[in-house]
DNA sequence: TGTGCGTTGATTCG
DNA sequence: CGAATCAACGCACA
């Protein structure tokens, strides 16, 4: 049988050779393969992207670009709107087979509803794999009675019912179909993975971590080594105050699919079956990957999951809105050295512990500043090498007891909870240097060390290093009472309304224009 | 309607 | 260092 046909094989997320059965099935059977990734504005446009995260998603590329190279393929980077992109291109290659990984973001789903349609219109056959995550969201709901589980525990109940996640499928074959010699435009249109000078970033990626299909099986070889580290992992025995992360950072590599979930789920369980006796989810490892299928699974059939207002699950709750706090917070100079370390960490390496992140969310929400989770989901968002859609914002309504966590009065002290981990203050030290000499006893509470040894310390509190923007004694009282009016507003579907016509989203709008009128003030 | 539980709080007491 | 207490939430399930 002669090879005939062409296929295009759309890289998005899933950015990895090994369990990737889109590419299996658009390799199979054709004279020609074209790997394209888009380079797709709509992730830019509402804010610019940190470089350490656009980095990442280079280096990914990159690796595989070379990966697809050595087996006499290669990469092709398309700049663009993809609905705009995609059309032309499988026109002028002669395309007749499209094939990628289901992505369950809203603005996915809407972009490749209107890329089926054009395919159709175009006679381009379309086919699609579910490979992202261990479960389908729609057949966990089917499982649910046709509910979406919105618990941890209803979710486990859920997929207990459904069959285990499907194995890996086989890696990539040695040999990919070549793209077309003459491919009108694919050299000039694709002209490889962009440098970050290209794309108007000045500033060099700060981050340790680094992206790619490749490094991510090496850190996973890695993480699983210790087996016996493996079976004993207990989330929350992990410390966030660790300078070597206390846990795996496979996170950004499952965020892009460098790293595929089943195959990651697939070597724990072989691994728990090995040690007979191991930790259970929700604190395993398993668990973690649960977590992540959780957050995705409700998140899709949650409408608005991402907004406050229009989001069923979503508590009303009438935020502040201070561009002041926010931007303290944002830039990491609250006042409170283990808040601000956080967000150093988290401007540096693109990433932080899980409970580094509850205690700087806490800290933005309902425990001190009281400002939207909506502002910090849109910090993380744009910092994290690992921010994911769905549990970005599904933690950060769990973190501000929006939706799924309602025990508002346990609030993470941002004085305490660092202590617990790190009494000498060695992770505040790292990445605040300026209070490198301030003495151990005062370093979560540096206002409270005596005129003396601020001066010593060369560390004036107000001056090199800022005084707290709040008092977290007072002001986390004041909080609970706040929240409580909140949770008992939102018993009536009435009041819940009128917090949510009240609430005015052009001045949380406004909260992230500041940046932009700083910048013109600047250049004045 | 009552009860127990919920990945990861802080403080105090023994 | 573990347990009780603080003040007290919503949800699942009986």
């Amino acid at each position: 049988m002669t090879k005939k046909g062409r296929s295009l094989l759309w890289f998005r997320k899933g950015l990895r050779l090994h369990d990737n059965p889109a590419l299996l099935e658009a390799a199979k059977d054709v004279e020609h393969l074209f790997p394209v990734f888009c380079i797709d504005p709509h992730f830019y446009e509402k804010q610019p992207i940190g470089v350490n995260r656009i980095n990442f998603l280079f280096e990914s590329l990159a690796d595989l670009h070379e990966s697809l190279s050595a087996r006499g393929s290669r990469l092709l980077v398309l700049r663009g709107d993809p609905k705009q992109i995609l059309p032309q291109v499988w026109k002028d290659w002669g395309v007749t087979k499209l094939c990628y990984e289901q992505d369950t973001e809203p603005y996915a789903l809407e972009r490749d509803n209107e890329i089926g349609e054009l395919a159709k219109k175009a006679k381009v056959e379309v086919k699609t794999f579910l490979s992202h995550t261990l479960y389908d969201p729609v057949e966990v709901k089917k499982a649910h009675g046709g509910k979406t589980p919105e618990t941890y525990k209803a979710f486990q109940s859920a997929v207990a019912k459904m069959p285990p996640p499907p194995s890996p499928v086989r890696d990539a074959p040695e040999k990919l179909p070549t793209i077309a010699p003459k491919a009108k435009g694919a050299e000039e249109k694709a002209t490889g993975v962009p440098t970050l000078a290209e794309v108007g970033y000045t500033d060099k990626p700060t981050t340790s971590f680094h992206g790619g299909e490749t490094k991510a099986l090496a850190r996973l070889t890695k993480s699983l080594e210790d087996k016996e580290w493996v079976v004993q992992f207990e989330k929350p025995k992990t410390s966030p105050a660790a300078l070597e992360p206390s846990t795996t950072v496979l996170s950004p590599y499952m965020k892009f699919g460098c790293i595929s979930a089943r195959l990651f789920y697939a070597k724990l369980v072989q691994i728990e079956k090995e040690k007979k006796k191991h930790t259970s989810p929700p604190t395993s490892l398993v668990g973690q990957l649960l977590w992540r299928d959780f957050f995705y699974t409700v998140g899709y059939h949650t409408p608005n999951f991402h907004h406050m207002l229009g989001n069923p699950l979503c508590k009303q709750i009438q935020w502040d809105v201070d561009p002041v706090l926010y931007k303290a917070w944002d830039e990491g100079r609250t006042g409170y050295p283990w808040i601000d370390a956080i967000m150093v960490q988290l401007q540096q390496q693109g990433w932080m512990h899980h409970l580094a992140r509850h205690s700087v969310a806490c800290f933005l929400t309902r425990g001190d500043l009281y400002v939207s989770w909506t502002l910090g989901r849109d910090t993380f968002d744009r910092l994290l090498i690992d921010g994911d859609h769905f549990v970005n914002n599904g933690n950060w309504m769990w973190l501000s007891a929006s939706a799924f966590f309602s025990q508002f009065f346990r609030v993470y002290s941002p004085i305490t909870f660092g202590k617990k981990y790190d009494k000498q203050g060695k992770f505040i030290k790292h990445f605040l240097p300026v209070l490198k000499d301030m003495p151990d006893k005062y370093i979560y509470e540096p206002w409270t060390a005596p005129e003396e040894v601020q001066k010593k310390a060369k560390c004036i509190i107000g001056k090199d290093y800022p005084k707290p923007v709040v008092e977290h004694a007072t002001k986390h009282k004041d909080n609970l009472n706040r929240m409580k009016s909140a949770y008992d507003a939102n018993k009536s579907p009435q009041k819940r309304k009128e917090i949510s016509d009240g609430f005015d989203e052009m001045a949380r709008a406004e909260v992230l224009d500041m940046e932009a009128d700083d910048d013109e003030d600047e250049e004045k």
